[in-house]
DNA sequence: ATCCTCCGTGTAATCGATTCCACGGAGCCA
DNA sequence: TGGCTCCGTGGAATCGATTACACGGAGGAT
């Protein structure tokens, strides 16, 4: 493959010269330029990014460590990163870490051996050594959906407190008490945040939420299912469950079906996260949509700036509220302005 | 950061002897083998990946290009590409081709410069330049799920003939004539190769696939609304609506339930694509099942034999029918004993 | 005792770019 | 005309590793 000094050769140039071409530097003559075009051209040259990166120190790429791939809400963030990342300039190393610390610290290390100029992660939990060390070692790194507390790092997430008293309201307008959740794992922010907002938008209707109606989940689709049957199995069960992710919901939806109820008159059901799957199921299934794709842009944006020595806020996005048939509102109801209507005969 | 140099002051070693124990070569004396080993543990010395990348001329990434990351089947493709890449120590930049050629090619080209060991590949068409032209320079390249006609090229994708013939039984089985199929573009091998099998499939039944009965997608949800709304239009509507993919799919269930009809007893619906929200539908989806996973595993397997100069051979897995609810069959059909035999009652 | 063979080690070249510095020439001003 | 400032250019150092080659010393064979 063809090199720098090739491409000086057949320019009759020296290497110098060449990469000024390449790099935009202005003092080049123009006959100079013109002749390095041609034989960068007339060669097929490309130049070794890798070289590029060991001078320069800086490898245009950015590392993304994700909870969950297969999670559709994941994989949609994971989507919009790589795309921003795209127009930027940087390439993404994707890194599951299916809810394992582990893995996790696994994927910190090689990806700061690879000299990857960012980081951008959803925590798996409360605090990994490796990457508490790379956060604070001051690798620019952003936080997305979930963050650690206590570290000094830009997070990039959705305020979900006003959708779900949205949500709350919406429930106790179509007649729900007795309302359940399915929680996430408590060692992450997401996890215990979702519960709280819940407990204290019930308590502004006066509402308690007692003991056994918080199922402790892992964010995986069987463990809704099993909440969700212990719920069912309770001398006086819920009148909605409400998953605070949308695997979990999906799990719910399962256990439901099983026992032969059926959705939205035996039981409600609601989801955090809202995903194209949930306009398909029948009922259509009411959810907290995140602003996903923003989220992914302003996340890469953040660790752009961090990473050009621009000062990197945090950004909080409202998520809201999509109502659909799942809790037993009226088809109508379901207006989002900009969506199209579902149908309203049975 | 500590560099290689800063480890072999502190061993008192030259540099030579740090980089012969890391990278275990053998002539290294035990006490000399010790102290660089401290030194590394004292420094938190970690090599420098992009140094050894510019001097090995490896950089034990894979790129892996995808056509449609949304897609739950490409997804979970994803998802065991980089796990089994991890397990052989490859990290994997991924790109998401969007079904578009100009951004396929666009991705080839950085993922070439970034000097990357190998190419995955779900090609987007039939021949975009910067593909074909790396694929005869000798990049190690796989295919994978799709591919290009002529390329010589280890293909590793799931053969699906079999399971359409199983479906076609399985369909006939319950009294269903009239069957139309959603087919994917044209120009994608598993676009076309899904029809072949499905005319040839209906062939053994004496069943002709009349031209109305081939609506045109493109892989995509909305394409499957529309060609199904196409459908229910027709004088002589079809008993079955086979998709050629799982969104397709989710489009046509949309169009079906728009109408206000009932699966199965209305109309019937199959897709090509197994995912889990089929699962969760109501009625849940009869559909092919790939074996995703192991098609994800045995293409990285295949593209790192080919990197280290192992010859790589093309892998065909069988799909297999996977019976539920939407076709008619009586629920407790689903269950498959390794291999469902499609039932023979009507 | 001599020579040969290994073994452990270090020196220095190398990978392919970027970039500092020096240098010659042109243009400008006094 | 002399001196100064730019401008375009090239030589060479540099990034941080790997590795070919050379070398001194120990041990074995003759």
């Amino acid at each position: 493959m063809a090199g720098i000094k090739d491409v000086a050769a057949a320019a009759g140039v020296s290497v110098a010269t060449v990469s000024r071409v390449l790099n935009a530097h202005p003092s080049v003559s123009a006959d100079a330029h013109a002749r390095v075009l041609a034989a960068v051209d007339r060669l097929g040259y490309r130049p070794n990014a890798v070289a590029r990166s060991l001078r320069t120190a800086q490898t245009r790429t950015l590392g993304l460590i994700i909870s969950d791939v297969m999670n559709p809400y994941f994989t949609e963030l994971a989507r919009s990163v790589e795309e921003q990342a795209r127009a930027l300039g940087y390439s993404v190393i994707i890194g599951n870490a299916d809810e394992s610390p582990r893995l996790q610290d696994d994927h910190v290390r090689t990806l700061l051996d690879r000299r990857i100029d960012g980081l951008l992660v959803s925590p798996t939990d409360g605090g990994s050594p490796q990457l508490l060390d790379a956060a604070r070692a001051g690798t620019p790194t952003v936080f997305v959906d979930r963050w650690i507390p206590g570290v000094d790092v830009p997070v990039v997430r959705a305020d979900g407190r006003a959708a779900v008293r949205d949500l709350v309201a919406h429930l106790h307008g179509l007649g729900h008490r007795r309302l359940a959740i399915i929680a996430g794992p408590a060692a992450t922010t997401t996890g215990s945040e979702r519960v709280d907002a819940f407990r204290a938008a019930l308590g502004e209707y006066g509402l308690e939420l007692p003991e056994e109606y918080v199922g402790q989940g892992d964010f995986q689709a069987e463990s809704g299912r099993r909440v969700t049957e212990a719920f069912l199995a309770l001398p006086e069960p819920p009148e909605v469950v409400f998953a605070a992710d949308n695997l979990m919901a999906l799990g719910a939806l399962d256990a439901i079906r099983a026992r032969g109820l059926h959705l939205p008159d035996d039981i409600a059901l609601a989801a955090f996260d809202d995903i194209p799957w949930f306009v398909h199921t029948d009922p259509p299934v009411t959810a907290i949509a995140q602003p996903t794709g923003e989220l992914g842009r302003a996340a890469v944006r953040a660790l752009a700036a961090l990473i050009e020595g621009r000062p990197a806020r945090s950004v909080t996005l409202p998520a809201r509220l999509v109502v659909r048939r799942s809790c037993g509102a009226p088809a109508t109801a379901a207006a989002h302005p900009s969506r199209p209507r579902p149908r309203s005969n049975p």
